[in-house]
DNA sequence: CCGAATAATTCGAACGTTCAAAATGAACGA
DNA sequence: TCGTTCATTTTGAACGTTCGAATTATTCGG
């Protein structure tokens, strides 16, 4: 295999000038029709195709989005994310953007890696995953002026960092209408099982919880539950929830590994038609018939990269200076609704 | 925020010559050690990063692999890719290498995804991960003098191709270990359940079964299930076996997704106590205290990096010319050990 | 058919780096 | 002191592209 052509190879034998090569390609409407196809017919005769780093080097960008790819805690909850940054190459991709991925031990490492992918013109802008509690990172970034976009709130911030874009899906709402919706077919006591407080995330679902489930006081103390996410623990929890005086009779979990775990914890109590709602919607819950909240991850990639770089380029837009347009997204989750959540209703023991 | 200083820059801090800060960065040895000093120093002091586009369009090198990122099929078993993919960010990293992620629809799409990203240079070499029952691509890619590396051998290929370089786990190897295993711990009649032939993995797993399981002819047959893989699948297919004659008294299944539904239906049918096996040691197998075959990922991805890249470097080498010395790795699994394959030897009830 | 306006194309330079070769400096033996 | 050798540093060019300005071709009204 010879070198690969280049941009004046491809002038010589379309008898034009390294210039109007570079326009066919990059603004055809300002070439004149027949010169354009005599080029482009050169192109592909030749099989030419642009050298990227050629380009960057003199556009001062490099069209490369950055993310930070963490090794999966759980793999069931961990799988959204990948489902996230799945959909992230592919729209990226239909944006003639290329994604370049990362692993990093803590924030500080990440911040280091950022630093240099950026200082390097590796990358044009960041997608992080996940924002903790007051997240560090955010201010870094934004001191910065690294473009990027948060999938997730900037949780615990008194007043929102104008300079900050972010998605985040509406867990709260999506936990409030399975509630309803397990209401709605005859439960009268919908548990809780979620993570212990704080947690942006998990303290948001739950408040979807307490504002739809019509419990109130004591009652409402005693039928939530805050355990780490996993099967395991989902398990436990929803088998002490059993055990109550007064037991529920439906259980609202905050992932699908615990609502995967409460599943097995009914099914040995012999139990198998109470009816649990997940969340994530992850493939296990497809796999066993789960109800599950799905995050609408096609809207929330699409949304990241529309702040970015606005509705269609692949010029990155730096760091909104005030918030005169919304810099942030929120996006209302929708519950699948699967076996799990209509055993009250059907009359089929759990197969 | 300026713009980021170049050599040039330094160059003129430190007082000497741009090429002499390109050495300082590129082989510091040939540099005098007080020269070095002062243009170090004057690198951190100006915060200097080589403009990586530049570079590359100089060096004709990219220190870039590109891998497909697939959606999860079943996020089970999914996750094993998930975890290759962060483990070859994470030492592509320590060989200064990045990695940039693709989707594709399809195998010809994604060798025109490849073949885009090779011909911009923004990629030097690729990692398939899978490969199918003769694979079209790897005869594309060495066709293409495109450098990669599989994880998957070329199954179906009567005469391996010496240009193909591969990393693989033998899987039959691990199988056959687990079923000795179960059987040191008394069991006499180990099922099978795993995924319908041809399927060079499955098909390679179910032989290690077949050579270590003690059972011959209609026996072995009754005793082997194909199923697609998938919670619900595994969990059918485990019904079946235990409602033969002539049960199992241990099952030995070709993915975690497959043993968890297995696991499933023995609790359903009150034997919690029958020793179960899955494979791929996934997040949730850990969770629901799953004895599975892990397969060392690490290796995986060291031996990959290093067929392709060589011992320590980041040059790429070409495909191979002939096999003079092996282009591919076969790598061992293990057994890890969980409660699911000791039930017939404790004296717990299925917690 | 001319001049002006506009469309289409070309030219020279620059992006920031490293390669290859040339130049300088230091060290040493004769 | 001088030529040689080796270590160190510098110079000019090149990688392939696009920008900005300049040039040439075309169109059109009068």
């Amino acid at each position: 295999m010879g070198r690969m052509p280049t941009v004046d190879d491809v002038a010589q034998a379309a008898q034009v000038s390294r210039q109007t090569v570079s326009n066919v390609i990059n603004s055809p409407e300002i070439v004149r029709e027949t010169t354009r196809q005599r080029v482009q017919e050169a192109i592909d005769r030749l099989g030419y195709r642009p050298h990227a780093s050629a380009r960057r080097l003199r556009t001062r960008k490099s069209s490369t989005i950055g993310v930070r790819l963490d090794p999966l805690r759980d793999g069931i909850s961990g799988a959204v994310l990948d489902r996230f940054v799945h959909k992230l190459a592919e729209q990226a991709d239909a944006r003639d953007l290329r994604v370049m991925i990362f692993t990093a031990d803590g924030n500080a490492d990440e911040l280091a890696h950022i630093r240099r992918l950026r200082d390097g013109s590796d990358v044009d802008a960041f997608v992080l995953i996940g924002t903790d509690h007051g997240d560090s990172r955010i201010a870094w970034l934004v001191e910065n002026r690294v473009p990027f976009v948060s999938f997730g709130r900037p949780w615990g911030a008194e007043t929102p960092d104008p300079h900050h874009r972010w998605v985040d899906v509406d867990g709260r709402a999506g936990v409030r209408d399975a509630v309803r919706h397990l209401r709605a077919n005859g439960a009268d006591r919908v548990a809780w099982i979620g993570w212990p407080s704080p947690s942006g995330t998990g303290d948001e679902r739950r408040a979807g919880w307490e504002e739809s489930c019509g419990l109130e006081g004591a009652d409402r103390v005693a039928l939530a539950v805050a355990t780490e996410d996993g099967v395991t623990e989902g398990r436990r929890a929803a088998a002490a929830l059993l055990e109550l005086p007064e037991p529920p009779d439906a259980i609202m979990c905050a992932s699908d590994s615990l609502a995967l775990g409460a599943t097995m914890a009914t099914q040995a109590a012999g139990l198998a038609r109470l009816p649990i709602v997940g969340f994530d919607n992850t493939p296990v819950a497809a796999a066993v018939g789960l109800s599950s909240i799905e995050q609408p991850l096609d809207e929330v990639v699409a949304a990241a990269l529309t702040l970015l770089f606005g509705e269609h380029g692949d010029d990155v837009q730096p760091n909104p200076d005030s918030d005169e347009e919304p810099g942030h997204r929120l996006l209302v989750p929708r519950l699948v609704e699967r076996r799990s959540s209509h055993l009250a209703l059907d009359g089929n023991p759990g197969a």
